[in-house]
This record gives structure tokens, sequence and C-alpha cells, in this order.
RNA sequence: GCGAACGUAGCUCAACUGGUUAGAGCACCGGCUUGUGGUGCCGGGGGUUGGGGGUUCAAGUCCCCUCGUUCGCCCCA
């Protein structure tokens, strides 16, 4: 019986449910399309190498949570924990350097083996964004403008707060993090369990602890900002001053970190307090390292991915499927002809539903659960004169029309 | 991976301190209505109470294990 469950963290996704995924995912495209970026699809797995290079042997995501198997042939195979990795690889894999600057979309299923909570499946969905070859802040504020209009034509600004921050280039984040290092190290007595590990693996993580002895320590930490330097402060000021003038609000988050080493100047969350602990709906960041570290020529990149089911999570009023006409045969002599006049009608580009079986009241009822506008009745006697009974859904009125100029009364319903 | 709560029909929920055959609303199916849906009335199907074990004369109810969900932590979208 536990065999016909779905397996843990993954769900069956139900038309009803499904429109609302269309929604999330295509607006994301259109918006991008709109932004001039153009979707490239990437394999759902991977040689494990790609992510575990790319993401540090220490990241929780390589270290606990990949879907990592090896195939019949013997390779080490991972299912696609993040979009990133992936469109890095393929950016070397094609030599797309010789295209720069790339601007690209990507949607799909993500894999992490977590603890699943509302808003966190172990089989997910993502939509994001990557655009390569572009150094400059100009790329920063597109990849956050087209976020935010994203959002926007969700209907989502209301609830929805932008947190920004910056970790400088890798001198002014190395320096930053040598300073933190030995902050922190004389108050070893006073950090939580998580801290200490952090602060071996990953120190900037312990700026956002939740932990309330830590943020006691972290009040007095040396600050991210007052490290970055020169170059990475005119950086973030062309950046904030670029959002401004777009009339994009932010918060200066100056704990909001990343922690992989590739990281650099922008990190960015669209969060909102309606997801409990999954407050992240849209997260990205610049990472002008990663395509180098993993064998490419050096090539700056910055993006973001967001969480479909996270979205659809707070769209609560459901996407209406599209109402249907639908072509009701009365006795059986008119079925024939009824399939002829769907699929005449299918052709056209209308959307047409032609039951299998039953009478004329359970073929009404079953019109009307579909939301059908019109109904197209066909009878016998109707045949004989060449002609069907076209009734509104709505008013309940019909009318009599020849089936040559059927099409002729069907505008509305279209 | 750690801590906690919860699992009764497709859905939302009942069932007094353990006590007959586990109920209701919605949904579904049929009838009132053999060429007319949405409202109404009448009837019907549907449950190994997540699964397994234990205590007891008796378990949906108590105990243990397991699976799942939810909340928090870790981490992240």
């Amino acid at each position: 019986m536990t065999s016909l469950k779905p397996v843990r963290g993954t769900q069956d996704i139900l038309p009803a449910e499904s429109r609302l995924f269309r929604r999330v995912e295509e607006t994301a495209f259109e918006v991008a399309e709109r932004y001039g970026f153009g979707e490239i699809t990437t394999p759902i797995f991977e040689f494990t190498e790609v992510f575990s290079r790319t993401l540090g042997d220490t990241s929780d995501i390589v270290t606990k949570e990949m879907y990592t198997f090896e195939d019949k042939g013997g390779d080490q195979i991972t299912l696609r924990p993040e979009g990133t990795a992936g469109v890095a690889r393929a950016f070397i894999s094609n030599g797309l350097q010789q295209d720069l600057p790339l601007k690209l979309f990507y949607r799909g299923p993500m894999f992490r083996y977590e603890r699943p909570q509302k808003g966190r499946r172990r089989q997910f969905r993502q939509v994001g964004v990557e655009i390569l070859g572009v150094a400059t802040p100009q790329a920063d504020i597109e990849t956050i403008s087209i976020a935010q209009t994203f959002l926007e034509e969700l209907g989502l600004k209301n609830n929805i707060t932008l947190e920004l921050n910056s970790l400088g280039d890798s001198a002014s984040r190395n320096a930053y993090r040598d300073e933190l290092v030995k902050y922190l190290s004389g108050h070893q007595d006073k950090l939580s369990k998580d801290s200490l590990e952090r602060l071996t693996r990953n120190p900037l993580r312990i700026l956002d602890s939740k932990d309330e002895s830590d943020q006691a320590i972290v009040v007095n930490a040396p600050r991210l900002q007052d490290s970055l330097n020169d170059a990475s402060q005119s950086f973030f000021e062309d950046l904030c001053e670029g959002l401004y003038k777009l009339g994009i609000a932010f918060e200066h988050n100056t704990n909001l970190v990343r922690g992989l080493d590739y990281y650099c100047h922008t990190a960015f969350e669209f969060t909102t307090t309606d997801l409990g602990a999954q407050g992240t709906v849209l997260a990205g960041g610049r990472y002008d390292g990663l395509v180098g570290q993993m064998g490419g020529s050096e090539t700056p990149g910055i993006g973001w991915a967001a969480g479909v089911e996270r979205l659809t999570l707070l769209l609560d009023d459901g996407v209406e499927a599209k109402r249907p006409i639908v072509v009701i045969p009365v006795g059986g002599e008119a079925e024939s002809e009824a399939l002829v006049v769907t699929e005449m009608l299918r052709k056209k580009g209308y959307r047409v539903d032609l039951g299998y079986s039953g009478n004329l009241k359970k073929r009404m009822k079953r019109a009307n659960q579909l939301n059908a506008a019109a109904a197209i009745l066909l009878g016998e006697d109707e045949l004989t004169r060449n002609v069907g009974t076209l009734r509104d859904m709505d008013s309940g009125e019909q009318k009599e029309v020849s089936l040559e100029t059927l099409e002729d009364h069907l505008a509305p319903y279209k």
C-alpha cells in the first residue's frame, strides 16, 4: 500500500493546480522574453561533479541534499538541486563564450533530499534567469528589475519585500571574512552549536543566524560594508541608484549573505512573511567566479531562481479553465453527426467537448460541470432539417440554427 | 540530520472519562423529470479510523514501532 503513495516530498499536480503552475511559469517566461531572454533547457541530471565542484564540498546541498546514484555504466549521476550549475556547464560545453553577453531563462524540476514542509518539496520547480558576460551593475539592475516585474505581474508586490546587500569583490570579501573569523573566535564560548560549525565552514552565515545569543555577538561584529574597497563600494552605489531610478524599493540588509565562494557583489532576496520559515520566494546574486571555477574562461554572471510552488501558494485565487462549448447528440442516430460537428469546430479553433455517453439530462449536467458557455443540441428531427439547437448556458436561451451557418453564431463563445 | 504536534469517507470535521453495527455536511451516483443543467425533495454507494504490533472482556480512543503531513531548527527557492 505504501507503494501507492507518492514518494515523500513529491506530489501529484492535478489539472486545477496545474493551471496555477502554468500561470507562474508562463508569466515568468513571457516577462523574460520581453526583457530579451531566450529559454535554455538543460538535462535534469548531470555528472555529480558539475554540482560538487561548483557548490563546494562543504555546502549542505552537496553534503546532505543531493540525489546521487551510480548509473548502469558506472557514472556518478546527480539529479540537479539547482539550475545555475547546469547552465554554466552548458555555456562551456556549447562554446557560448563567443555569443556573450547571454541572457538565459530556464524552468523545470529540481531535487533536494530535505525534510519536506509547506513550500518545500524534494521535487520542486523553479524558474530562473542568468546573464552571462556583463561585469557592470547594468546586469544586476536588469536582473532585479525583471524579477520585480515578474512578481508584479503575478499580483504579488504588496506582500513581498526586496532585500539587498553587497558582498564586495573577492578581495573585499576575503578580507572581511578573515576579520569576522578573528572577531568571532574571541566569542566562541557564546556561539551556538550551529554557528561554531559555520565558523570554519561558512562564517558569513553567522551574520543572519536566528539564535539570540549569536545575534547579540553579531551586533558588535565588524561590518561587511566597512570592508568594501572603493571599486566594490561604487559598484553597489551604482546598483542602488539604478534601482532607485526604476522605482524599485528595497531594504539594505547588511546581514544578507551567500555562502558559496564564487558569489560576489550583489546578493538579493524577495521575501514574504506569508510562508513561515520558507519566506524566500525568489533569490539570486552575482557569481563572477563560477564559470572559471568550472574550467571555462573567466566569465562574470548574475542570476536568480524562484520557487514555483512557493509562488503558487501565494496566489490563492485559482485560475479558471477556459469555457468550452459542449455538443450533445440526442438519440443514438445523432452521435456520428455530433462527432463530425465537434471535430469541425475543434479544427476551427473552438474548445469543444463531446461526452461519451448518457442521455440529454446527464449530458447537460456534465456540460454544466464543465462550465460550458454554450451547448449545441443535435436531435434526430433537427438533423433531418440540417439544423441544431444552440443553447446559451448562462441565460438558458435557445435558438435553432442551420448547421451550415453554425459558426456565425458562435463568436461569443470562442 | 535534530526537536515537537497531528493522521477518522474524495474534502472539511463529529464520536462523553476505552463500551453495540464509526456519524454529519459538501462532493459523487440514482429517482421525482424517457428532449434540457445550475435551485428543491427522496434514496444510494463509499471507511481494514495511515500501516504493524501490544495492553484489555472490549481500542478510532491507551502504549510501542513505522510511514506520512504540519510547525520550528539546519539549509534553501
